[in-house]
DNA sequence: CGTTCGATGCACT
DNA sequence: GTGCATCGAACGT
């Protein structure tokens, strides 16, 4: 007979801190999706910090719109968006509510439901060309919205309870890294991106 | 290896 | 009308 422990899921005081906090915290947690069908779910080894109106890079920096009005609420809960009109991008809202800012999730190491994560995101391809890697599954932020089935569906969801959770994880993993958030045009000086060094699911550049 | 560039939708000015 | 918190195909070396 075998017993297996329950997963625990982040609370809401996870949330409610500093967002660097937050974000170094985050790696080696696991964000789970739940549908009908299967459960996908993968650790966390790449993030990245957007912290308030005075950070140019975050959704924020404007002050408040209709779009950034889950910064501004209940930390624990998700903020997801579109980006250049193709790719769904995940946060999860931190600080206590009324100071926006989040922590938006980069890269997966996928743990279950790989087939299904497969699936979602074989493109059109050619016969011949092989599937894609484990590794290469929830490399990106777009990619692994694509390989959880997450779209502005979940947007302003709560993280903290239902079939979109972070839980915590488990193994230990390597070292961690801090270095420059990738592909802002503004904000780029602060150092805010964290993630495993040397994980072959986090996603290169500089 | 490396870099460039087009796809694509919408929030915001 | 402008500009993205991206991705991957298509080049060049």
């Amino acid at each position: 007979m075998t017993v297996e422990a329950a997963a625990v899921v982040l609370s809401r005081d996870f949330y409610a801190r500093p967002t660097l906090d937050v974000a170094r915290d985050l790696i080696g947690q696991v964000l789970v999706h739940a549908t009908a069908r299967t459960r996908t779910a993968g650790v966390i080894v790449e993030v990245e910090a957007y912290i308030g109106e005075s950070d140019p890079a975050c959704h924020a920096a404007p002050g408040p719109t209709t779009r950034n009005q889950p910064l501004y609420g209940e930390p624990g809960r998700a903020y997801v968006y579109l980006n250049y009109g193709m790719h769904y991008l995940m946060n999860a809202v931190t600080e206590p509510a009324g100071s926006p800012a989040a922590v938006l999730i980069r890269a997966l190491e996928p743990v279950e439901g790989i087939e299904l994560m497969r699936r979602r995101r074989s493109r059109l391809r050619r016969a011949g060309v092989p599937p894609l890697p484990d590794r290469a599954l929830c490399r990106g932020p777009g990619n692994l919205a694509r390989a959880l089935g997450i779209s502005l569906c979940q947007n302003r969801r709560d993280l903290t309870v239902g079939s979109l959770v972070i839980e915590e994880g488990t193994a230990p993993l390597g070292p961690l890294a801090w270095g420059p958030r990738i592909g802002i045009r503004v904000g780029s000086d602060r150092p805010w991106r964290c993630y495993v060094a040397g994980h072959p699911a986090v996603s290169r550049r500089a």
